[in-house]
DNA sequence: CCAATTTCAGAGTAACTGATATCG
DNA sequence: CCGATATCAGTTACTCTGAAATTG
């Protein structure tokens, strides 16, 4: 009986009694959605062989060339362990490269190269199909909003959410 | 110096001439508040020594006793294997109890048991803070309206997305 | 026989903590 | 010496695919 669970799947509580996080929190929501768009995304990654943070580093390299490992990593909020392992695949691959910073030594910026750019050119099509489709249920006047909010909690959470 | 940093890190981008997920776009700002989300999570549960997505199905089971391991699958949008791990942890502390479907002999709902209850109880203040915070800077009037969006990304994105 | 559920086994991804070294 | 960066090494958390058994 498929009945059964069509019905509990579709209906999304709109009132919690006891508080946490429940089907109506942000929090459970936006973690739903992320895991959704995981899969959705590692599927139409798989033809292009580029994981999601692979796609996202290289997304955020082409906006923001010149970002250092430590930068990337403070900006996607995850340890500089972390995102290093996703650089260094790039590298590997020859999609990103990474130079010493004329003024720091130490420093490596990071930058797609042209076959970096070309494939994630490739990949981009398909994965912008999907945000219009995210969407697709919600009022053009209220998207805007819903970006603005979702950003302005990717900022408090960026600054250490007590600040 | 991380002045450099500090603001490279707090620039959000307006604008992103090339497609992709940018800084901009729903899915990178989704991916990143849920890192920041999960990280804040960890740090926050591990005093009564919950993971996430345990307290994730501790929450998901109060709302909606007696949901089987298939259903909290499909509702959480993972695999039945993966969901079927962390009930498995749960029934094993004594935090949920899992009994044979009166009228189905092969299904199993899961519940609640009160140390299971007693100890989500604990964890929820914590956690219900986290979430104003998340949307502190947001109009109230706005809020309801970005929960709703992300709610509508989620029943998309459990339809197929293409529906 | 078919569809759904449960469950075991193994694999893989992606994140973490800890420790070390270099640069300014 | 301190702070930031890079990076090696080991570990944990989480999810997946595949296969098998059971129930209706």
């Amino acid at each position: 009986m498929s009945a059964v669970e069509d019905a509990s799947l579709r209906s999304v509580a709109k009132s919690a009694p006891d508080g946490g996080a429940d089907e109506a929190s942000l929090i459970y929501v936006v973690g739903r959605v992320n895991q959704g768009i995981r899969r959705e995304m590692r599927a139409r990654l798989a033809s292009v062989d580029l994981s999601v943070q692979e796609y996202t580093a290289l997304s955020v390299l082409r906006a923001r060339p010149g970002l250092s490992n430590a930068q990337l990593a403070r900006r996607s909020l995850v340890a500089p362990q972390s995102m290093l392992e996703t650089l260094a695949k790039l590298e590997a691959r020859g999609l990103a490269v990474r130079e010493v910073d004329p003024g720091h030594g130490r420093i490596l910026r990071a930058r797609l190269t042209p076959p970096g750019r070309a494939l994630l050119a490739v990949a981009d099509p398909s994965i912008r199909a999907m945000q219009e489709q995210l969407l697709a249920d919600v009022p053009a006047r209220d998207r805007a909003i819903v970006l603005r909010g979702m950003v302005s909690a990717m900022r408090r959470l960026s600054a250490g959410l007590d600040a």
